[in-house]
DNA sequence: GGAAACATACATACTAGTCGGTATGTTATA
DNA sequence: TATAACATACCGACTAGTATGTATGTTTCC
């Protein structure tokens, strides 16, 4: 009757744990209503992840890394004035924020570090290390500034990148409580202006 | 035997109810544990309080609010450089930050608005009122620094105070997945080159 | 035929909240 | 001032519901 499709299974579930992760938090997505949503029972489930707890790891392993990778670290890779690709990522990626309805659900890495990283090291390293990609990607595009004289030299790099990663999810998270679009628009110019600080007075000039 | 005193049992539950919240969230949060940890019963505690969401509620209103208040409102208000005043507030409340396990813990205020702002509309209508206050105290000091002429008057001083507030919440929140030291100091180094960036021309000689 | 993939029923542990009842404090009245 | 009448404060076993995870059986595929 049915035919089976493990690959697809699986990646139906981290799917759907993804979403109910990013609406209800970790400990309070439920089992039973992703098995819900996807039609799959719960042997199944435990078939494919040996607990809940895994099936979490994989969500951030998998799934959340890969939505980091397309909507940051690829686009900041892209060539150009480097200030300006990092505003232009920037630009695109509040954009898809208000697509994914983000302002009022936040970042889905952000919240899920804020949940789980204080209270279970398996969630706390696994999200660490997306956040270093991300801030990696944030620190070569930098760097490469740097060398072509558009960025400051005076400060460093993966500091600067570790202060706009955190005023990124900060803005995310105040816009979170409080979702009307003249408020983040507020704080994305204040971002910007931050931006164009790190550029050098030369760059500025533009 | 037990002499009966309302006051103090009301203040009590809250206190361990804010202490639970900031440790495991509010939702997580055990009605039972709290009872255990002060000794209180459930009779007593449903006396005081309709339910649990009341509970939380009055800890939004009462003990947070007046956390911020002590921390960050009442420092804000004291006489000197605008910049400076800023400076010195985020500093000491760093310091205690590190006193308070708050890099592990993270700000009780922004935990509770990044769970419960989207689910829950009493949570983060009270929130909102305590953010807006903090941001409130900023704006203030920094209205003043324009009129003193020791900040830049081109930008929107309630903007700023936005910023300022998101940039440190994103600052925190970035700590609480990779408790590190240096990791914290390298956020505040930036957010003090951004503090630096705010100020006229004439006031950065200094 | 044997292992992987899935289905179902159930076990166990937790949760918030309720409810009948008791103890203590306060106020009115004679 | 003594006492009745009432209000507030508190007690703790219990309920109903939800959670994850497991044990066992069945189907599909190589």
């Amino acid at each position: 009757m049915t035919t089976r499709d493990p690959d697809k299974t699986r990646h139906e579930l981290l799917e759907a744990a993804f979403r109910e992760i990013w609406e209800v938090g970790f400990r309070a997505a439920s089992v039973d209503r992703i098995l819900r949503s996807t039609g799959v029972t719960k042997g199944a489930l435990y078939h494919h992840f040996k607990n809940k707890t895994e099936l979490g790891y994989a969500v951030v392993d998998e799934v959340i890394a890969g939505w980091i990778r397309e909507r940051w670290v690829e686009p900041l890779g892209r060539e150009g004035d480097a200030v300006d690709v990092i505003r232009d990522t920037v630009r695109t990626a509040s954009q898809s924020a208000v697509h994914d309805d983000m302002m009022a659900k936040g970042c889905p890495l952000n919240n899920l570090a804020q949940e789980m990283s204080p209270i279970d090291e398996g969630f706390r390293s696994r999200i660490e290390t997306v956040f270093l990609r991300w801030m990696g990607a944030f620190t070569r595009v930098l760097k490469r500034g740097q060398e072509e004289g558009t960025v400051r030299t005076d400060l460093d790099a993966e500091h600067m990148a570790q202060f706009v990663v955190a005023a990124l999810e900060g803005v995310v998270g105040m816009v979170k409580n409080n979702p009307k679009v003249e408020f983040a628009a507020g704080h994305l110019e204040m971002l910007f202006l931050f931006l164009d600080t790190i550029r050098t007075p030369a760059a500025q000039a533009a």
